[in-house]
This record gives C-alpha cells, structure tokens and sequence, in this order.
DNA sequence: ACACAAGATGTAATCGATTACAAAAATCGA
DNA sequence: TCGATTTTTGTAATCGATTACATCTTGTGT
C-alpha cells in the first residue's frame, strides 16, 4: 500500500520564503499584502522567492491572525428545492465577488438540524450568517442572534431587534392572486400552505385571508390543506380535492411545487385545468415553464433576493449599515399563464355530474 | 447611529475559562477533548466554568493548532441542477455526520470560475476537494491534484493517477438507451448532447456510438446537437428537429432538463409524444414525473453518488484508503414512462405529409 | 559633509487553541 | 510513614501568519 504518491507535499512557509529571499517574514508579508511599503527590487526579490517556491498563504493563520474569516454560512431549509438554489445563486455571485466564501448549512427540512449550524457560528467559523429558513425563531437560533454575529434574514421576516430583513412581498402578493382569481368570477378557494410552523407560511396565509376579506368572502369560502413545499404536498391537496362534492374552482398553492403536484394529479383523473380548476402557484421556478399547461405563478425576485441579502450582511460585517437598511421587501411578478381563466359554471356542473 | 447594539460580545479564550475555574489552560483544553484524562473533580468544576461563561473554543485557532480545517469543497458546474442540489444533498448528509463542513465552489457553467476555488483549496482552507464537476482537466486544477490534496471526482471519471472516481455507469445506460429504442423499432435518431468539453459527454457519446453500431446502425443515422445541460438546448435541439424533412423518431437527451425542453417546444407543434417522436431522459429528476407525458429516463442514484463519494473522500483524508476503493461505478435504473413507445410509420408519415 | 526627515526593514508580540514534557499530587504496598 | 509508581496538572512551545514598534537606510537641504 503505497501511501506517499498522495501524501501532501511539504507545505512552504512564510519563513521558508523570507529565508530564500534574504530578508524579514515582515517584509514578505508586506509585499504580499500592500506592495506600495516596500522597495521595488525588494519587491521583486521576495516576489520571485514566491514564485520560485510556490508559496500561498496559509489562510488559516491569516484568519487567526486578522480575526475575520472570510467565510459566511447559509443556513436553507432543503437545497433540492428550486427556489433557495436560487436564491443560492444570488448569494454566491454578491459574496464570492468580496471574496467572501460560503459554507452551507442544509435542514433538509429538518428543523433539529439547526443546532449543528448554530455550533459552527458560535465557534466563530463564519463572519456572518445569512437564514434562508422560514423558521419561528426558538430557543436554538436565541443564542446565535444574541451573540452578536451579524445575521440577516432572507424569505422571512423575523421580527426582531437587530436583525434585517430582505425578503419578498409575499403577504401582498398573496392577497392579490385571491383577488385575482376572484376578479375571474370564483367563489370557491383552496389554499395549499406550506409547514405551519414557518413565518412565510404565517405571512402567506394572512395574505390570502386579507384577499378573501377584500373580495368580500369569509372563512367558508375556503378549504385549506397543508404541508411543506414539495409536490407530494400538492398531490395530497389534490386527493383531498377530488373527494369533495362541492368543489374549490380555484387553488391558491403557496409554492410551485405544491401547485405542480396539485395539477398532475387532478389532471389524472380528467379534471381540466383551468377549465374546471384554476390553479395560481408562487415562486416563478423555471420548471413552472415547463409544465403543462404553464403554471400562472407570482415570480420571486430569487436571485436579487440573494444578492441584496448578500449585500446587506456583508454591510453588516464590515460595519457600514445604515438604518433605512433594516428592512428591504422586493416585490413580486405576476406571470399570467394558462393554469388559471374564467370559472365556467356549466363545464364545471357537467364534470361534477359525470363523476357522481 | 447606535453601533454597539451588534457589536460583537466581549469573546470568551480557554484563558478566561482557565482562570475562573483556577486551573490552567491546559487542563480545560483536556476536559473538552478528552474528559477520561482529568479527575472528576476538576472536571466538573471546568464545565462549571464553560458553562457561567458561555465558552465555546475559538474553531480558527484549532484548526490552526491540529492542522486541519474539518471543511470540504465542493466543486459543481451549477447549483440550480437539481442532478448537483441532490448529490451534494447525500455528500452533506456523509459529511456533517462526520463533522465535517461543505464550503460551496458555484461555477454557475463558467469554468473560468475554477481558479477562485483551486486557490481556496491550495490555501489550505478545506481538507479535501469533491470534484462534480465534468470538465476536462487543465492547468488551472493541475496544481491542485500534484499539491497532494486528497480528491474525489464525482460524475466524470478523471483518468488521472491519484485522484478516485466515484462515478456512474453513464456509458454503459446510454448504450442500452439507444438498444431499447432500437428495439422499439426506430431507425433515425436524435441526440442531444452535453457541453462537448465535459468529460461526461465524453462518455456519454462514446456510449451512444457503442449502442448505435451495436444496433447495426451508423453514422448516418443519427443528428447530435449540442449544449449546456439546460431547458433551452432542449428547446433549441426542437428548432432544429422541427426543420428537419427526415426528422428522427426517438431523441436521447443526456439530460432530463433538455429532454424536457424538447418535448415541450416540439408538442407546441402538434408533435405527438411518444407517437411521433420517443424521447428518453438521463438523470432521473423529480420533476421528470411530473412533466406530461412522464419522462422516460435513466435514474441516477445520485444521493447515493454523493454519499459515496463523500465517504471514500473522508477515507482518502484519513489516509485509510485501499486500493479497491479507487474507482467505483454506480449503475443507473430505466425508469420506463410515457415518452418512449413503438414506432408508429403511418402515423409519423401522416404527420409528415400534413407538415409539408 | 552633516543633520534630520522620510522610508524601508527587522524584531518580537500576538491571534487562541493543543500538547510534549516537566512537575506535582495521589495511590499503593511494605 | 516512606518511597516507588501512577495519575493529574502546569509550563511553555507550537501552529503560521500579521503588525506595532524599533532600528537601520536612504534621501534632502544647507
């Protein structure tokens, strides 16, 4: 068993290289760091001394040593959902261009899971942290926000002293899809929330009670089936749905997944979207694109979502925010597309007959 | 503009510890790491302390001190593929049981993008490197393979000494894609390939070639088109495919998302799938159930891709590492859906004439 | 050529932990 | 109770950089 073919080479110190060049771990520091302090053929010597030895840096004694990281972590409830590898993106472009690295800390959905990413902020690995987790802040994270860490919230508003919030309209978004569908002439709804122990679902669902309010309905006007952001979610709804004899005409699904789900399987047993059902997700993932028919759906603004957050934490770490930064809520798109039209009562009427 | 309300919390070092329990800093570093080597006594009055003062060891400093990071990088062409969101979602779940951290290297389908993170690796901030990526390889992450660091590629086998492959039999499922059209009766085929300079397309062409010769076909009976592993080479490859007069009559697409592509531009075209045209997929994505009709495809165990690779990547840094574990293959599943059926040549012809 | 300011470089402390080695304390048998 | 042995604890070096401060060079004006 030969082990040496991968044994790490011997690693090259700063002092190695200060040696080969004839001067002072001092000076290669400085060359290395702000060429403007020292001499030009200095420069250049210790330069060269780099470049003959293949020098670079150990970071972890630069962060020991200067006292920040350079690494932020993101904390998001699943990574397989489209739309916080999104998010994910915009993240990544604001922070690696600052030269910024990012350690992910993925739930999957798990919210126990939070406790080991709570250690590695604690143990001061990271700079920053950005929560992409739509979570009722608990015991777990009090530690995390009291430490003094700089935190930012993305996709929920925790209200909470000292910690912004960038995150979408999605109360007002959600209110104008229930009076959007009502604009349409449907009387009866369904909801299809999220986990109910998320703030997005907490602001989501205010929303769309504020719309039934508006259109002028009230709480018979709806049926509500729950459960978190993923198809299976939208297809259970969707079981639900078809043993009902009076049943919604239009569905409002607080995710896109949940909305796909929730078509696929009405589909399957000839219900007609938006014929005999119309359905509005939330999100705008590219898949809702893709489907058929395409999804109607409020477009997240994920990728600025990402980058603003990434900003604002990034202003929070290098002490430079300004109050009017607290609070960002970017707004949403209404893409219009062919899940959701007009009830019509006589179609409907004959489907339902048809299926007694 | 109140600026202390975040400013970090005075930081608690082993040496506050060690003073308030009045031992030295010796002894409290042994209580956390190794309690069996310190009397009871002293053992308890240490945790007292930890606890009064809310001590958690500065993560930068043992690092520094033991000489490895406990971080992983992990290198993906794109974080919004769900084919890279799931394997990264089983090399996380190896990892973190392991204690380890993911540091994310995006590319976001920009190879130049590499560099920043082969630095990342060679400045010691990661043990351990996990290659997703299907590039063939450069200069760039030439240091990095001859600086010792442990790797694993993942999704691409990198032929090169040193560095394990954990990756899946692409070559081998491809072939038997093209067999099974084959043995529907189709004669004309379609291929939608990946970015040619990734090593997956590499094998995966070399797989389709095997399975058209195989098939007592040549050259001539097939087109290849060309693109990024997205929805719009999908629907690119249908442009082409709907100006074609001798169009084929079954599509490999080396990706689900092309393949998903495809379908929905060519049946915008009153292009009946499977009747007109067979499409079959290569993945296996979630979505991929949901499209209509549901793709025909080849699944790979990617959660599994991810845990493996993990696992042998933990292995390679722990120098427990034998021979056999070098290369592993993972094989891939047919998932047999609603895209891929017999060659129906009245119909197809109809359709044809009725195009002209 | 000299005094002095400005600029370049070196010395050594520092970041905050772990651990080899030395020293002290506890345990044991006679 | 004493000395030998074992166990526990403390001292100080170490990981590999950065940087305050001291010291040495260089350049400038007279």
């Amino acid at each position: 068993m030969s082990r040496k073919r991968w044994r790490a080479v011997k690693e090259i110190r700063i002092a190695d290289v200060a040696r080969l060049a004839g001067v002072s771990t001092a000076t290669v520091s400085r060359v290395l760091s702000d060429p403007e302090k020292v001499r030009k053929k200095t420069h250049d010597l210790v330069m060269e001394a780099v470049r003959r030895s293949g020098y670079i840096p150990n970071s972890t004694a630069q962060k020991l040593r200067m006292r920040r990281t350079m690494n932020v972590l993101v904390i998001a409830p699943r990574l397989t959902n489209p739309v916080f590898a999104e998010i994910l993106r915009g993240v990544d472009d604001e922070l690696t261009q600052s030269g910024y690295g990012i350690i992910i800390g993925n739930l999957d959905n798990r919210r126990e899971r939070e406790a080991r990413y709570v250690d590695l902020a604690l143990s001061r690995q990271v700079d920053g942290v950005l929560l992409l987790t739509g979570y009722i802040p608990e015991n777990d994270t009090r530690n995390m926000r009291e430490s003094g860490l700089p935190i930012v919230a993305l996709c929920a508003a925790i209200h909470e002293d000292g910690i912004p919030n960038v995150v979408v309209q999605d109360r007002e978004a959600t209110r104008q899809a229930v009076e959007y569908l009502a604009r349409l002439g449907h009387r009866r709804f369904g909801y299809i929330s999220g986990t109910l122990s998320s703030i997005i679902e907490v602001e989501r669902f205010a929303g769309f009670q504020e719309g039934i309010a508006a259109a002028g309905f009230t709480q018979g006007d709806f049926v509500r089936w729950e459960g978190p952001f993923v198809f299976s979610t939208g297809v259970a709804a969707a079981e639900a749905f078809l043993q009902m004899k009076d049943r919604p005409t239009a569905i409002f699904a607080a995710c896109d997944e949940s909305a796909i789900g929730f078509i696929k399987r009405v589909r399957a047993e000839r219900v007609r979207v938006p014929q005999d059902v119309s359905v509005i997700g939330f999100d705008g993932i590219e898949f809702a694109d893709y489907t058929e028919p395409t999804l109607t759906t409020f477009r997240q603004p994920l990728h600025e979502l990402g980058r603003v957050g990434a900003d604002v934490l990034l202003r929070l770490i290098h002490r430079e925010m300004r109050p009017e930064d607290w609070n960002i809520r970017l707004p949403l798109t209404l893409l219009e597309r062919e899940t959701t039209g007009p009830v019509l009562h006589k179609d409907y009427k004959s489907l339902r007959r048809s299926a007694l």
